[in-house]
DNA sequence: AATAAATAGTTAGGCTCCATACTAATTATA
DNA sequence: TATAATTAGTATGGAGCCTAACTATTTATT
């Protein structure tokens, strides 16, 4: 174990407060820092639950995306078109037909050409691929639950929500070169 | 304008509670449904933060990865070794190693051999990368101020405090076989 | 001193996802 | 009907990050 490098530090080294306190202040901006360590720590748990959860699923020899479309099948009778999964998914269709490449060869999901419309191919759930989430279902679920289990039931209701209202605040970072104030344009 | 894809769907859309408890239902799973929404929610929000912080840092011409790394250097006397940055950004060397590539390139910073060690590489931040630090600082802070303006103050320091307990649970998902109960082993 | 082990940084190749541009099929318009 | 516009799915090339393996240098061991 000579080539070992310890990714996974302890959320409270990622952004300090202090640390987000001094970039504010060198350039004496009137802004609120724990706002930024908010929104930087967001970011940082985002990273870093995007790459924990690419390892729990290639335990199943799935990627999370892979996961999330065969989720999204077994959810809808097993079959559903490339372009409704995208949707679904929050993806483009581009992505879709990379998931669904791998998931055919793995023999998870087939292709089948529409007959009402020549354009569609309808994505089918094989049973192998039903047969993969019933398999891996108790120990994904067991692994999500744990994974806020420090958290009380009043707690996560409170989380849930103030995470929705965060999720609905990050078309701040992607809007039109701001007005002038960061005051939100919500009435 | 015909190849146009809504990828930000509302919040609302993502993983629904009903979805998560079919999910559950269809395996008998003794599960907490909302325990799976909030870690879908939350791996949702995620992605989807991810790709806006990508769309933000672009339009300075940087990725959400090199401007971590100019305002760490920025943060330590614009002089800092690649593998501490690697653990400050909490990457591996080999992706430092390409960010300070193409940060060189740009002319933001360069390398610089060490005296004192000659496996070391001092990364140095220029004056071009200081002035492009300037430069964005007030509409960089703005925009993540307002991404977490429909939360008081109050509710920011119990967002902090959930998310980081939350993030603490991570390694739930990354944990070996899972033992029994999701008993985190911290002393 | 000579050899082995560890460390710093880099390179090579992989994965996930995206934006863009393309083909084939359908629908609207004239 | 003939043409144009739209739609469904796909190919291509890129960005970001990873793991694993490699080179060069330093430190430890003998």
């Amino acid at each position: 174990m000579a080539n070992e490098t310890n990714i996974t530090n302890d959320i409270d080294a990622v952004p300090s407060l202090a640390q987000s306190k001094r970039q504010i202040d060198r350039y004496e901006l009137d802004i609120d820092a724990q706002a930024v360590l908010v929104a930087s720590r967001l970011m940082a748990a985002g990273a870093k639950l995007g790459h924990a959860s690419e390892i729990h699923f290639s335990r199943f020899g799935l990627s999370t995306g892979r996961y999330r479309l065969l989720a999204d099948l077994e959810d809808h009778e097993g079959e559903v078109l490339p372009s409704q999964l995208a949707e679904h998914l929050g993806v483009t269709r581009a992505t879709v037909t990379g998931l669904i490449d791998t998931l055919e060869r793995d023999g998870l999901v087939f292709r089948r050409s529409s007959s009402v419309d020549g354009r569609q191919k309808a994505v089918i759930l094989t049973e192998q691929g039903a047969r993969k989430l019933r398999d891996m279902a108790h120990e994904h679920f067991a692994r999500l639950e744990a994974m806020v289990g420090l958290l009380s039931i009043e707690e996560r209701s409170v989380f849930l929500d103030l995470l929705g209202r965060v999720t609905k605040g990050i078309s701040a970072l992607t809007d039109e070169p701001a007005g002038s104030k960061g005051h939100i344009s919500n009435e």
